[in-house]
RNA sequence: GCGAUCAUAGCUCAGUUGGUUAGAGUGCCGGAUUGUGGUUCCGAAGGUCGUGGGUUCGACUCCCACUGGUCGCCCCA
């Protein structure tokens, strides 16, 4: 056979024991506090419908789905015709790998409408998939953990979900900042400004004002077909700043002749005011340029980022209110948050964040001196293992050096030596392999030692 | 989908205006040391220089294409 050069898909990796602990280490944290809040598990399988899928995040969103050609003669009844390939793909596949969680979460509730208990508080940890391409803090294969509440209206669920928000973060000593705004405000302003289809244009532009600033977002927004005069009034908007409170006033004057925007503000006061009452450290703030892509959202939107490392966010969600109703089911509305895992595992790997406890969980290593030796060694290994202590024999009866070496690559703290002479006298050699001290001692004390 | 940049030993990287047999560190294997490691010393193995073409007497080096990695744009965790 021929020699095939090993290599992954772009965007893709491979983890190794050392990366494994560390992620497990997160999702871990992030699984207790979800849970500690009375959230349930669920999973999703990897991959959906493709009628699923398609429309809910947008024709960019469309494009960076993977698809899965169908099996067998995929060809079969099908006319090639002059076909673009955008064209040809739903013929020839129905199947795709998820986006998101949130999606087939909407799909779940709807299938499932039935066996669950409303308000229903989920949460769900696994990978999603996204044909972008790969760059810093960005895979094409990576953990979401989200959680949800759907079936309530109440701007306690949002409290709550900012609560666990600065929870996780502070389990994971992150300076992070939470960014919340309210889709309603923004649709306040585009109806302010007389604008009121351009709300998608607007909010993709202005949520890049601390990217390109404002000069981008004013040309991107001139591009996009909006009037001198609408833009015009909308830098007021831009240049206000202050605190949540002052920034609030200043929106309740601006929108005297908006309905909607002034829901949004009832919401933010609401979900801020809980806020207050719930204690959190991370600072909470109002930013009226926070957007967010996904098309879905309706009501409170959240951002958060880190302070410590440039990246993109580390978490972000939102309310929507009628993400159910394309599969059936209407009045369910729902909010939640998604936490990337691997953004916090990239962030704390650079800021070096990682308990210095994540080490190999191996606490013993038995030598192999020989046929009879492994059998003297593998009763006290068992033993061991009945009293919960992790510990190996080495397989292979090769030199003592190479398997003490062995013991040092795999960070494990004791060795225990037990041949000819261990054996007369009934006892084990142990080895502290940090300082090197050694003694003699009975399986008994073994057992006691604080291993 | 668009752009920039890089690709040499398992890993991290040198390699002169294009010139004989492509180097170092580290790791691996063996030995000094057959029941004592993380230090030291000695030795050995390890390369189609990403792939394919072109220029040249001669290419790791210059040119083109492709593939892959990284980083930006779009979008997003």
């Amino acid at each position: 056979m021929a020699n095939v050069k090993p290599s992954i898909p772009k965007g893709t990796r491979d983890f190794t024991p050392t990366e494994m602990v560390r992620r497990n280490y997160i999702l871990n944290t992030i699984r207790s506090i979800f849970e500690k809040y009375a959230y349930l598990p669920i999973e999703t399988p990897s991959i959906e419908n493709l009628s699923t899928l398609m429309g809910k995040y947008g024709e960019e969103g469309d494009r960076l789905i993977f698809k899965i050609l169908n099996s067998g003669d995929f060809l079969a009844n099908v006319d090639l015709g002059n076909k673009t390939a955008q064209q040809l793909t739903p013929l020839i596949c129905e199947k795709g790998l998820r986006y998101d969680l949130t999606v087939p979460f909407a799909r779940f509730i709807v299938q499932h409408q039935n066996e669950l208990i409303f308000p229903f508080k989920r949460y769900q940890m696994q990978p999603v998939w996204r044909a972008d391409r790969p760059q810093k803090g960005r895979y094409r294969e990576f953990y979401q953990c989200d959680i949800d509440v759907i079936g309530s209206n109440s701007m306690l669920n949002e409290a709550e979900l900012i609560k666990i928000t600065d929870e996780v973060f502070n389990a994971f000593k992150l300076d992070t900042v939470i960014k919340v705004n309210n889709r309603k405000i923004l649709s306040g302003i585009a109806e302010i400004i007389s604008e009121p289809d351009k709300i998608t244009t607007i909010c993709t532009a202005i949520d890049k004002l601390d990217k390109i600033g404002r000069e981008g977002v004013l040309n991107e927004l001139k591009d996009n077909g909006l009037t001198d005069s609408s833009i015009n009034k909308l830098m007021p908007f831009f240049d206000f700043s202050g605190t949540n409170e002052q920034k609030l006033d200043f929106l309740e004057k601006m929108f005297i002749n908006s309905e909607i925007g002034r829901k949004g503000i009832d919401e933010l006061r609401s979900m801020l005011s809980y806020v207050d009452a719930l204690t959190i450290s991370t600072p909470v703030e109002i930013e009226f340029t926070l957007a967010r892509g996904l098309n879905y959202y309706t009501g409170a939107i959240f951002e958060v980022k880190c302070k410590q490392v440039a990246m993109g966010s580390v978490a972000g969600g939102g309310r929507y209110d009628d993400l159910t109703s394309i599969f059936g089911l209407k009045n369910m509305s729902g909010v939640g948050i998604s936490y990337g895992a691997e953004r916090i595992y990239d962030i704390l790997l650079e800021c070096d964040g990682f308990p210095t406890s994540l080490t190999t969980p191996i606490k013993v290593l038995f030598i192999n001196f020989g046929k009879k030796e492994e059998l003297y060694a593998l009763q006290a290994v068992q033993q061991l293992r009945n009293a919960n202590i992790t510990c190996e024999l080495y397989p292979d009866n090769v030199k003592i050096g190479k398997q003490l070496n062995y013991a040092n690559n795999k960070a494990i703290p004791f060795v225990i030596m037990a041949g000819e002479n261990e054996i007369k006298e009934n006892c084990f050699t142990l080895k502290n392999m940090q300082t090197g001290e050694q003694k003699k001692v009975t399986i008994t004390q073994l057992l006691e030692y604080k291993l």
